[in-house]
RNA sequence: GCUGGCGUAGCCAAGUCUGGUCAACGGCAACGGACUCAAGAUCCGUUCUCGCAGGAGUUCCCAGGUUCAAAUCCUGGCGCCAGCACCA
């Protein structure tokens, strides 16, 4: 093991050992409960897993150095079907995750037991917490829990039973991917459950009615509803047979395949087969229009999609034209003159993609494929980009301009046209999917209506309005998140809350068919961290933990479960009292729309406005590098590492201050792993230096033990470090406290060096504020230092710079500013400069100009300057009089500046004195080898280009020789 | 399309809400120098252009506009990313 991380795990040790992470109560004094979004037990850990729980714990270490009582717990989310696909894995025998398990120490038999998903949920939740550890987050591991365990589960119960009290519980149809041989599956990507389709989506059609002289209704389906309004005939495979479906006493014709869809999703029953041949040739009433259409055989139409039965429009579904331009003659004979357009779409505003789509004339359907150039029927990928970009560009863009919808937006209009259809004429929906999906057993996955499906109405306006309310007293970060969160909470709609099949969860208690879903069974658990505690320690037993306990606790509802010991229980509740509101919900910008927001829904459902929670803090990600297409000698960081190899390369307090310090949270990092290293140098540096920094002294120090400028002035950059450093911390900006603390206070103490400071005490006073200053960042080299210089107990626990600590001189700063604008002048002048310098002479202005500074200043103060009336006055000023010579060129340069433009004033004497204490710094500085300060009329040396005239206050001429 | 975000010097990335202190923090990289037998680390300097006196010019995706003043505000355009639902 590497030195770093020896000294990684002493102090991680060390901590645990004194209990540093377990959260005490103490009544009166503040606190601050923070969690971060509980990671699913899907696999290995990344680092960039990591950058989330490194914000969280930094801001936790900084609250707790700040004096407030932390509670910060961690668990592992194992509901729903990640740990299934990981145990899947491992019986599978898949590669990776073997190599990583054994990479992991785990012999073959520690590898059999994974293949359970409960047993591969909690050790992945183990691997968790200890890369948490050794990452060197101070949690409460008191409070650490999985969603399986089964205190959690009652947990869950009781917070369904709440939910369900409260009419937050709905029960509605719902439409379900489901095998018919294996039952209810998961559509979702990682095909735990099947052997294809698993990006599949469901598509809803409306299947609207066309009535045949007989009575018999041919069901199409369209994406479209709309567009009836245009349809000119019915398509219908060229040939085999349709078959009936007989619902409510009605008869509807579709393909077998689109039966058999209907069956499952809406009921009714099969009838008999209908030759398709023996419809063509005859007509059907539109539903809405009512017009008679043609049915026409075509190619276009493919039995297995829809109803098999599809609707033509020519003049707005370029497939519907091409294929009516390749109809025999007698079949296009009956359409003469039927092609309309019914949308109509304005040229203005279109971006000139859209422009060129519809350029020329006719329907847009025509125009879309003349400017594509769609070849006919066969040419299927020209003719699905055309259809794609007529539907999307109508959809978007588009106006109804026929029936009673005229007017109206394409995108509203459909819904519109839809809803009458199936209210009026009996149209109905069917849905499939966008692609074919198989079950891991073989079987096709199809759409099965579930007529009792739970939701959490997320829809009630109700409940929604109060959400809203409790989002806007909340604080975000970053503050965009607020206003989006509002918009996501609009369109925010009831989601199915259970599932039954084969899912890690929570039963519902009322008919444990149900499995609670994973998003629902993680929004409310904060609350359940404070209780955790007192059943891992055993002072709880899970069969206590009755809906009674959760009432009293939470609520403060009954007299609580009398199993337990009243003062206990009255203690748990005083511990959820202290904790609640949570201070902070941290998480990665995936739960922007869906964790965040059903986590406040339920918090407002369960909880009164004063225990809601206070803010929530969004991180964005740490990514990989993916450009393909540079060579590799240019590929920056490549893939992420594991957690165990960068700990090893570069130990966690680099990789900590990596993240802090590379980009604001709210901004995806790319992995740079030169960037990470070196700040794992300027780590090693860091503790170097502070180490190497003169003792802490005794005693504060005193404002009257700093007589010499450079020791004031570096006092008081400190103390307005110190205290800039803090309100980044609280105001939750990291990168900026970071760079105070380890760019910019390590630069400040380089400089005090290099002018000549040396103070023992000050430099201890500030080695010892320094080492607090950066220990919510990199604690392990905080401790380190500290104790290295003698500090008591840990750092971690110490008190967090306020600025306070030091004696502090303004005018300091100005004065210090007088040099520093000497050494960038002279800079700037030796680069023009060829010749190497002999002296520097430095003119502070002359007395009367500090007096036509402070009369400038007053005067720019009312406004701009007025250079007549100024010199009006400065006649009749006897310190100026004499001077009126040099008085306009003097305001000339001031006036375009304005009074920003002026450096700080000081007294003639200070600015002389501090010039005259820095030329040694000056010389040694600039490399010059003499450096003389004199005021502009003094006696005058030798100066034949006149420079000393262009002195001014703060600003001193420069002559160089 | 909807919702949100982004476009800053070789690369990463602050600054934009609250216009001036911005040729624009910080990091990486590169170059020069100090130190070293050497390497690494560290320290100093340079990295838009021009300039033999502290200056000037041109920049923050593009085009306009507002303003004494714009990376920052407004309008329009171009380009890119994420999410869009039952998936954690």
């Amino acid at each position: 093991m590497s030195e770093i991380a020896d000294r990684e795990t002493k102090w991680q040790a060390r901590w645990k050992e004194a209990g540093l992470g377990r959260a005490h109560r103490e009544e009166g004094r503040p606190k601050y409960f923070i969690v971060f979004a509980y990671p699913g037990s899907s696999g290995f850990q990344h680092l960039g897993h990591m950058r989330g729980f490194t914000y969280a714990d930094a801001l936790a270490r900084f609250h707790r150095m700040q004096g407030a009582r932390v509670l910060f717990p961690g668990g592992t989310h194992a509901s729903g079907l990640p740990s299934v696909t990981f145990a899947a894995k491992v019986e599978h025998g898949d590669p990776d995750t073997l190599q990583g398990l054994k990479g992991l120490g785990l012999n073959e038999e520690g590898i059999a037991r994974l293949t359970s998903p409960e047993e591969a949920a909690r050790f992945l939740g183990e691997t968790y917490w200890q890369a948490w550890e050794r990452f060197g987050l101070l949690m409460d591991r008191g409070a650490y829990l999985t969603t399986i365990d089964p205190d959690y589960r009652q947990f869950i119960r009781w917070q369904f039973a709440r939910l369900e009290q409260g009419g937050y519980l709905v029960q509605k149809p719902y439409y379900a991917p489901f095998c018919p041989r294996s039952g209810p599956v998961s559509v979702d990507p990682s095909e735990t459950d099947l052997s294809r389709g698993g990006s599949a989506e469901i598509i809803t059609y409306t299947a609207l009615p066309f009535t045949l002289d007989d009575g018999r209704v041919l069901l199409a389906a369209t994406l479209r509803p709309e567009t009836v309004y245009g349809a000119t005939n019915v398509w219908l495979p060229p040939d085999g047979s349709l078959e009936e479906w007989k619902v409510q006493g009605r008869t509807y014709l579709a393909s077998p395949a689109g039966v058999a869809k209907l069956l499952e999703q809406q009921g009714g029953e099969r009838g008999g087969q209908v030759p398709i041949a023996s419809l063509l040739g005859s007509t059907a009433r539109a539903p809405l229009t009512g017009e008679r259409l043609p049915l026409i055989a075509s190619q276009l139409v493919n039995p297995a999609v829809g109803t098999g039965v599809v609707m033509s429009v020519p003049g707005h579904a370029p497939a519907d034209w091409v294929a009516i331009g390749e109809l025999p003659a007698a079949d296009a004979e009956r359409l003469r003159g039927a092609t309309r357009t019914i949308i109509d779409v304005p040229s203005a505003g279109l971006a000139p993609s859209e422009q060129e789509l519809l350029k020329g004339e006719g329907a847009p359907a025509g125009r879309a494929i003349a400017n594509i150039g769609v070849q006919g029927l066969g040419d299927k990928v020209r003719l699905q980009e055309a259809t794609e970009r007529v539907y999307l560009l109508e959809f978007s863009h588009g106006v109804l301009s026929v029936g009673p919808f005229a007017g109206h937006p394409v995108a509203r209009a459909r819904t519109e046209v839809a809803q009458q259809a199936m209210a009026t004429e009996g149209a109905v929906e069917i849905r499939e999917f966008s692609e074919p999906v198989v079950c891991r057993c073989g079987e096709t996955v199809i759409i099965r209506r579930i007529p009792d499906q739970w939701f959490l109405g997320y829809g009630s306006m109700d409940w929604k309005r109060e959400t809203r309310e409790a989002a806007r007293r909340m604080h975000f970060e970053p503050r965009e998140y607020g206003t989006e969160l509002e918009k996501i909470l609009d369109w925010f709609d009831d989601r199915p809350a259970m599932r039954q099949g084969k899912w890690l969860g929570t039963p519902f208690p009322r008919d444990p068919r149900w499995i609670i879903e994973p998003i629902a069974d993680s929004t409310f658990y904060p609350a359940y961290y404070v209780v955790r505690r007192y059943v891992s320690d055993g002072r709880v037993s899970v069969d206590q933990l009755t809906e009674a306990f959760f009432d009293y606790v939470f609520l403060g509802r009954g007299a609580g479960e009398p199993s337990v010991d009243l003062t206990l229980l009255r203690e748990i509740r005083q511990e959820f009292e202290y904790w609640y509101p949570l201070d902070l919900n941290l998480g990665g910008k995936e739960h922007k729309r869906v964790h965040f927001p059903v986590f406040l829904y339920n918090h407002v459902a369960l909880l009164p406005p004063e225990k809601r929670p206070l803010g929530i803090f969004v991180h964005w990600w740490l990514t990989s590098y993916t450009g393909e297409k540079i060579s590799k000698k240019d590929v920056k960081g490549g893939q992420l590492p594991p957690v165990d190899e960068a700990l090893t390369l570069w130990g966690a307090d680099a990789i900590r201050l990596y993240y802090a310090i590379g980009a604001s949270p709210s901004q995806d990092i790319q992995w740079d792993r030169e960037a990470c290293a070196a700040s794992g140098d300027r780590v090693e540096e860091t503790l170097r230096q502070i180490t190497a920094l003169p003792p802490t002294p005794a005693a504060p120090i005193e404002k009257g033990a700093l007589v010499a400028h450079v020791d004031r002035w570096f006092a008081t950059r400190v103390v307005g470090l110190l205290q800039r450093v803090r309100e980044s911390f609280e105001g939750y900006d990291l990168r900026t406290a970071s760079q105070g603390a380890f760019v910019e206070l390590p630069a400040l103490i380089r400089r005090y060096r290099a002018r000549g400071g040396d103070h023992p005490e000050l430099l201890g006073a500030v080695a010892d504020l320094w080492v607090r200053l950066i220990a919510p960042i990199t604690p392990h080299i905080a401790e380190e230092a500290y104790r290295v210089r003698g500090g008591k107990g840990f750092v971690s626990v110490a008190g967090y710079p306020r600025g306070t600590e030091l004696p502090a001189f303004p005018d300091s700063l100005e004065r210090e500013r007088v040099v520093e604008g000497v050494e960038e002048d002279v800079a700037a002048l030796l680069k023009v400069w060829k010749k190497a310098p002999a002296k520097l002479r430095v003119f502070v202005a002359a007395p009367w100009k500090y007096h036509a500074d402070a009369r400038l200043r007053e005067r720019l103060a009312d406004g701009p300057l007025n250079i007549g009336r100024y010199m009006q006055e400065a006649k009749i000023d006897p310190a100026l009089q004499p001077h009126m010579g040099d008085l306009p060129k003097f305001l000339q340069e001031v006036r375009n500046t304005g009074l920003s433009g002026l450096p700080p004033l000081l007294s003639p004497g200070d600015e002389l004195a501090t010039l005259q204490e820095s030329a040694t710094y000056l010389a040694r500085r600039l490399e010059v080898p003499s450096v003389e300060v004199w005021t502009e009329d003094e006696g005058a040396p030798h100066d034949p280009a006149n420079r000393r005239g262009r002195s001014r206050p703060g600003k001193p001429a420069l002559a160089l020789e």
